[in-house]
DNA sequence: CTGTTAGCGCGTTCAG
DNA sequence: CTGAACGCGCTAACAG
């Protein structure tokens, strides 16, 4: 492994000098730049990370921290695992993935040791020991997801909006009679802030459409989800459109939806909301994706400028609003709400009979 | 941020003696070893990670390279991503994730930025330009998913036998007229491990059954292969099981089944190969799941003896074979190969029409 | 046997 | 453009 002093000697010049042409900081006469930038391709030299970390205090990493059910597993957890992964990257930072069960012993060690600048939070809970940890050490984070409660920067999508979407395009297609599955009862109850806002928004598109709302609850036992749902769709007349907003047991209430003789689009409508983009297996159904990308994007900008803000004491100049990103200007920089949008095929009719 | 000097200075020692406390490496009277750590409770110290890495060349990261092609997304990539972080943790490593769109820039940076102490290569292609740089640069690794070629140690389930066992099974249970769904059309054309010896299972096992086996190759797009599906369903007398290795269209390939108006598994029983575990939408099916976690494990053990490895020269001493590891003993210690296993319900009987 | 001193690993940056 | 100090922890050699 070649050292900056390997590449100095070969080039002629002094460390420092070959320093200054890596971080282009100084001025450096062409032909020495030259020289120096040949001794560093022949030799293949790369700085150390741990050598300028050690200097600078400065990683290029940041933590994402996921949370951890045992026995249970959200495809969500890792799809934001990789497209963090992707947007850290554009900004020059690499993602160190910490899984924690409970507790935030991981996110300590890892802030505590400087393995990262910054943290990225999955799925913010209502009193997360994180954010305790985190504001106990000082250390700059974002989070996906949001809790009005934390004075973090976040990312969400607007689940009240896509929710509200969701039923009113339900509703214009046609729709008298519509199914809202929420999210599962514990989440409820355990007031997530997505489960809460969906319900929220379901009741706002409600109010304000002629068809009929009926709300179900989810449930994490798919056996109780099955029972429901049959219940739910063997009313009379019988409801023609069902949104979903519980993604995890999407296989089995489709396996429940055709148990029930129903096909779909043809007797029952299955509309999604928060379904993960790029999806082969439910291209076939209208939905709202999760932005995950969009989201990603969002986080790791969030996380990188609350670095300099930890330093400064003072949050980053917004860097002059860049020409209309795709959806909303955010009111506040450090909260960024995505609008909703559908994706998929139009919402079928109901049947016509 | 405290530092091992103040640490020292607090306890009324020199910085050395504070690290041998850490580290263990050497005596410590009880007295010294006890006004030290009170000093680090006090202090909440916490070495730093990079001026250890600095010294020792030892960074304990695992760098994790995942595929990555755009507008795609393999649930089976996030999940590992996770898995594989908890299975470094329980060796003292953390994970270092790394996305690549193609060549292998990512993975060349970290290794020779020493950011990580090895690499683990998800879903490997033949002729896969990482194992090139790997192999370049000196950089220790192992593989989820097996290629032949590369002499890279490995860890993967048996694809071969485990269509085989799904097969067998769904016979077992009185199946005479069987659809087996393979991978999909393209991954067999570019010979992916699991695609081809998933066929070689299928072919095995109808060799050896009574049952009638028809192969069916997926296709990445959902109406082709839905067309597919249908037909071969259509077929008369009808086949009674269906056995899919194919998972990534899963819900619209449950749609297709319940479009053509049948009921899973009353009139036909779907088989899994290769599903995820603990994913509560495909809890009521019978399957054979990938065992994520005990590749996750296996592979982060196999990275990290790679590291050892390659600065002795020699592979590590075999740590005297553990007690009956829950499958097989690999023949090769560098290879570890997973019996597969049926999950889930049992496999219903044919309707009995 | 327990503790201390000193040099090292490597890149950054300020004063020269 | 160069010299040298510095960031922080590890460890070999040495002292009591």
């Amino acid at each position: 492994m070649a050292t900056i002093k390997d590449v100095a000697e070969r080039a002629g010049v002094a460390p420092s000098t070959v320093s200054y042409v890596l971080s282009g900081s100084r001025k450096i006469s062409e032909d020495t730049r030259r020289a120096v930038q040949a001794a560093i391709d022949e030799l293949g030299y790369h700085p150390r990370a741990s050598a300028r970390t050690l200097r600078s205090s400065r990683t290029n990493v940041l933590a994402l921290a996921v949370p951890r059910v045992p026995g249970e597993y959200r495809a969500i957890d890792g799809r934001f695992a990789i497209d963090v992964t992707d947007a850290a990257r554009g900004h020059g930072y690499d993602v160190l993935l910490i899984t924690e069960g409970d507790g935030a012993g991981a996110l300590r060690r890892v802030a505590r040791s400087g393995l990262a600048d910054a943290a990225v939070l999955m799925a913010v809970e209502e009193r997360d020991p994180r954010i305790e940890v985190l504001h106990e050490l000082g250390f700059p984070a974002a989070l996906l997801g949001h809790d009005d409660h934390a004075a973090l920067p976040w990312t969400d999508l607007d689940w009240e909006a896509a929710v509200a979407l969701a039923i009113r395009e339900t509703a214009a297609a046609g729709h008298r009679r519509i199914v809202f599955l929420s999210s599962a009862e514990h989440e409820i109850a355990a007031r997530r802030g997505y489960a809460v806002r969906g319900l929220d928004g379901a009741r706002g598109a409600t109010a304000e459409t002629e068809a009929e709302v009926r709300v179900l609850s989810s449930h994490r036992d798919p056996e109780k989800l099955g029972h429901r749902l049959r219940e739910a769709l063997a009313v009379r007349p019988a409801p023609t459109a069902l949104v979903v907003q519980d993604l995890i047991l999407l296989p089995h209430l489709l396996g429940a939806v055709s148990s029930a003789g129903l096909r779909v689009p043809e007797d029952l409508s299955v509309v999604l909301v928060g379904s993960l983009p790029d999806e082969l297996g439910i291209r076939h159904l209208p939905r709202i994706d999760l932005p995950v990308a969009e989201m990603s994007t969002a986080v790791a900008r969030l996380a990188i400028d609350a670095i300099s803000a930890g330093s400064d004491g003072r949050p980053p100049s917004s860097q002059k609003p860049t020409a209309a990103p795709a959806s909303t200007a955010p009111a506040d920089a450090r909260h960024h709400l995505i609008e909703p949008r559908m994706a998929g095929p139009a919402i079928a009719p109901p049947p016509s009979g």
